[in-house]
DNA sequence: ACGGATGATTCGAC
DNA sequence: GTCGAATCATCCGT
């Protein structure tokens, strides 16, 4: 056993300083501690050792080949190999492999499900239509600003090659330069200790840092997108005024639902087609007209005669005698003209 | 240009 | 989820 290992030690030595000294595995003779004393002597030691030196790389080539090879082939060689691995293992490398498996990155994953909402990532053509479709829906989904949104989807659509070009490109960069490494490790592993576990942390290594450019990517590409949205889909923006017909129609509603003025889900959406804008829209002008009404009663109140009177008219000529005729029996009647004042109730709703 | 009107958004309560 | 309330950003008549 001992002296199978010094024979193995004795050929290793062999092959590493072949390939890089000059004096060890020749014989060279060692360096002369008496300079200055024989200058013929000293000048024959310096011809010899040029000598040597200029034959040396064609004569120590195919030995240490040979050693080499007869390394590899030794029957102990993985024993010491791994033997090697293992002290390797325990004297340092261990430190810097400390922190494996990473966590999921939160900022990363905010980025990717940003990503996919704006349909950036993910499925082909579906989510960014989609995405496009709910965008243009909430910013107003009038026919004239129809231009704008298939803008807004053509520069997503840019920005979605741009992104997918560049992971592509990242990805395949970082694949063939693991590989690479990878190649290179596995060859060195045949003259130093490197243990497939090391590779596999070298891959990791190699992976979180392309990630980490990824991440650039995925950040900017957000930065893109939410510049894009507030240029073409922020509704504050670009937001426009119902069309007078729309507002009518609000408001007849309103006032001829002053005691209730709450629309059911049907009712909204059948505002929203009369109107043509969206469901949303309609909660919206409700939610608004509610709150300035309640705020400033007064300055709403000839707006609230005109349309209680509008909705008067389209009332028969019968109910509008009965009314008529109830009023002349009871003179004490408040509220003449048909429709009453609103008020507001102990629990906050409009009466 | 200014100020009120108006549609949309945000926030907290339910 | 809806609601009121406050607020923002824009529109539009003056």
């Amino acid at each position: 056993m001992m002296e199978e290992q010094a024979r193995i030690m004795q050929a290793l030595s062999g092959v590493t300083l072949a390939g890089h000294s000059v004096q060890g595995g020749m014989g060279l003779p060692p360096p002369h501690g008496h300079e200055g004393t024989d200058g013929d002597g000293r000048k024959q030691d310096i011809g010899d050792i040029l000598h040597q030196i200029m034959t040396i790389t064609d004569q120590s080539l195919d030995e240490a080949q040979a050693k080499k090879h007869g390394l590899n082939c030794h029957r102990m060689k993985p024993a010491l190999f791994s033997v090697l691995c293992e002290i390797k293992e325990k004297t340092g490398l261990s430190i810097r492999g400390a922190q494996e498996q990473d966590p999921p990155d939160p900022q990363l994953m905010r980025l990717d499900n940003m990503l996919l909402a704006e349909g950036v990532s993910g499925p082909e053509k579906g989510g960014g239509s989609a995405a496009a479709a709910a965008a243009a829906a909430a910013a107003g989904g009038g026919a004239e600003n129809s231009i704008e949104h298939s803008d807004y989807r053509a520069k997503l659509t840019q920005i979605r090659q741009i992104y997918h070009t560049e992971l592509e490109k990242y990805e395949q960069a970082c694949n063939e330069f693991t590989t690479h490494v990878m190649n290179l490790l596995r060859e060195q592993s045949r003259t130093r200790p490197i243990s497939p576990k090391e590779i596999e942390r070298m891959v990791g290594i190699i992976h979180r840092k392309f990630s980490s450019i990824q991440m650039q990517l995925k950040q900017s590409t957000c930065e893109a997108v939410m510049i894009l949205r507030s240029r073409f889909l922020d509704a504050r923006r670009k937001r426009r005024n119902f069309s007078k017909q729309a507002t009518e129609i609000l408001n007849e509603y309103f006032y001829s639902h002053l005691s209730n003025p709450y629309p059911s889900e049907e009712a909204k959406e059948e505002l929203a087609k009369k109107c043509s804008i969206t469901v949303s829209q309609v909660s919206n002008w409700f939610g608004n007209k509610r709150i300035r009404y309640k705020k400033n009663i007064g300055k709403f109140q000839e707006e609230a005669n005109l349309y209680a009177a509008k909705t008067a008219v389209t009332a028969t000529h019968a109910v509008a005698a009965a009314i008529h005729n109830s009023q002349a029996n009871s003179p004490t009647t408040p509220n003449s003209g048909g429709y009453h004042t609103p008020c507001y109730q102990s629990d906050g709703r409009i009466q």
